[in-house]
DNA sequence: GTCTATAACCTGATAGAC
DNA sequence: GTCTATCAGGTTATAGAC
């Protein structure tokens, strides 16, 4: 009764835009987006994408949803987990972010970039005040009252996610193609936590 | 007599143009700024525009231009600097670049955004082949030649510049208000080349 | 559900008066 | 040099046939 799937050929119209939109929206950005290259990319009718998708902007909200929750999911849980210790914390995070970004090297470039033309719109969904209250910040402040948590914050994101933010660049010129980019990180999700633990012992 | 105080009266058509573009184009990216927006902006009419310049685009990589030459102006002469030690180079580059973008804090991002929708128009002017032959990965390699150049790179940029890419988040939502942010960065002035010898040390 | 055709609007750029 | 008016082309979204 129910249809056999062919993951590769049967996919769903509604699933054809959205691998499209995903596609074409990283790739250009919201505003240089035009609808009807998500269509030509999904191998469909323009309309079909307001049939499906009320408009551009609701495809485009869905589509950034899912890149923040990815972002969000990976770090957000263990900023609160207090059943772990900081060092811990460090090496999770670490160890996430570097495991989903190489899969997803473009979600960085493409939150920041688009959450820099809608200020407002979405950044209301980053808890980023609640993070002043999350366990690692109390964890934090307790080993090195010195050193304010955003300081930290910078360094630890700085080491892990801004890699994936210049990877084009890097890419650009032969300098350091994807393979070796890849490979790159996946040494860096060991060496980030003894760099950050050396770093400690400064401040 | 004092002069004009009032700096538009002061300022050609021409400038006042060019001062809007770097507003708008900074504000909503190349795509999604309207040419009227940079003509209200800048109090004039829309048609003056493109008298003074040829169009849109023209307009647009002439700010570009600018903005690369900043970004690429505080860090590249450095790298190529035979004279000095690596540490001075280190020194230098952190202190260059934390002054400059705490007056510019949008350049970054800027630059990363646009490249990214325009994959191969302006890149080619960012010398990052030129980086791998440059001095400062000579004695980077002669130094550790167990870490990569483009490890250091990451680490170093993503110490200094990561923090103003993150900057309109961590200041959504008060976690950290701009006079903060400017004020955590000095402190980094000195403290990035204390924690990047630390980490030296770990491999 | 899917398509073609088109409405309704927006945007970059220019013509031409002053 | 500066303005108003407007053109030509492009864009989102929908109507309506199948």
């Amino acid at each position: 009764m129910a249809k056999k799937k062919k993951v590769d050929v049967d996919v769903s119209t509604e699933e054809k835009i959205k691998i499209a939109a995903r596609t074409v929206f990283t790739r250009k950005g919201y505003a240089a987006t035009r609808t009807r290259d998500i269509a030509e990319e999904a191998g469909i009718n323009l309309a079909l994408l307001n049939y499906y998708f009320r408009s551009k902007e609701k495809l485009f909200q869905m589509i950034m949803l899912e890149k923040m929750t990815s972002f969000l999911g990976a770090i957000v849980p263990v900023f609160d987990n207090t059943s772990i210790t900081l060092e811990q914390k460090i090496e999770t995070i670490t160890s996430n972010y570097i495991e989903m970004l190489n899969e997803n090297p473009d979600i960085p470039l493409f939150i920041l970039s688009e959450l820099r033309t809608n200020p407002g719109s979405l950044v209301n969904r980053l808890p980023v005040d609640r993070l002043a209250q999350s366990s690692f910040f109390k964890q934090l402040h307790k080993k090195k009252p010195d050193l304010h948590p955003t300081q930290f914050l910078m360094n630890l994101l700085g080491l892990t996610v801004f890699p994936f933010v210049m990877k084009p660049i890097l890419e650009y010129g032969g300098l350091l193609p994807a393979k070796a980019f890849q490979a790159q990180m996946l040494q860096r999700k060991a060496l980030i936590p003894k760099w950050i633990k050396a770093m400690m012992k400064v401040v």
